[in-house]
DNA sequence: ATAAAACCTGTAGTAACTACAGGGTCAAGT
DNA sequence: ACTTGACCCTGTAGTTACTACAGGTTTTAT
């Protein structure tokens, strides 16, 4: 009852993973990943394992999760009970975070907007967004 | 018909500004701020004009311009004649980068409301933000 | 005159990669 | 077996915009 032991160079869990090489070794530094086992020659030979846990970090990274949020997902994810709230909860927090950064950005959409209008109505020889800035 | 000849040591134009003490000497080394005149035993004497860029500086940061960004226009502030297409374009440019991040970051935001919701309505012992990051 | 507060410099740390340089290894073809 | 080119190895430095020391000097207030 094995899983299927396939194995991969580094190039190629990249491409598998569509995680770019030098990251996947800066992952394995962090402690993200765990250190493959090695070639005679010293190559890294990964597994099927390595693939699923580097799909979960780049998932977790388009949601903008940290690498030690990740961290602290995977072990929670390894825990076999009461793990779920917690999972939760750093999911909440990292949703209110997400929330403050998108009213931030906002905030200077508008002023920006604001900003590239007035210069489009404007024939004043004075710049109006150099102006706004200054003062 | 000088200006005011003010004079404020590191820490007070710091405080008028609203910008930390060490940040400002950072954006001296970045060529951000012109280099003050020194007082005999050194110490750095800015003057209202440094307190006007610093306060621009302050700003374009909370506008989301970068540092090099904001070196461009000051540079085009300083020009005295078409320069405001070009920093109109600067902003423009710039804007778009914001409207970028904020539809990254709502995506992120739907994605995680949704796990954190079925979190909240799962009764399996399966944590299902888990399940989602790794299949 | 003294002592505290503020200042000086240079350097290192932060986050999450990315990009080398200067090697060694692997796989395929001959 | 041998060559060659693609790939991999390590360690280190660069990126952005600060922030935080350490160890020393100057200023300011009493």
């Amino acid at each position: 009852m094995k899983t299927k032991d396939q194995h991969f160079s580094r190039g190629q869990i990249a491409k598998y993973t569509n995680i770019k090489a030098e990251t996947i070794r800066y992952y394995e530094t962090c402690g993200l990943l765990h250190s493959p086992a090695r070639s005679a020659g010293g190559h890294r030979i990964y597994t099927e394992d390595h693939a699923k846990r580097l799909t979960f970090i780049r998932r977790s990274r388009e949601l903008g999760f940290t690498v030690n949020q990740i961290t602290g997902l995977i072990e929670l994810s390894e825990e076999h009970h009461k793990s779920c709230s917690r999972v939760r909860d750093v999911t909440a927090t990292h949703l209110a975070e997400v929330k403050g950064k998108i009213k931030d950005l906002k905030k200077m959409e508008r002023t920006l907007n604001q900003m590239v209008s007035q210069c489009d109505e404007t024939s004043s020889p004075e710049c109006p967004i150099i102006e706004r800035l200054f003062c």
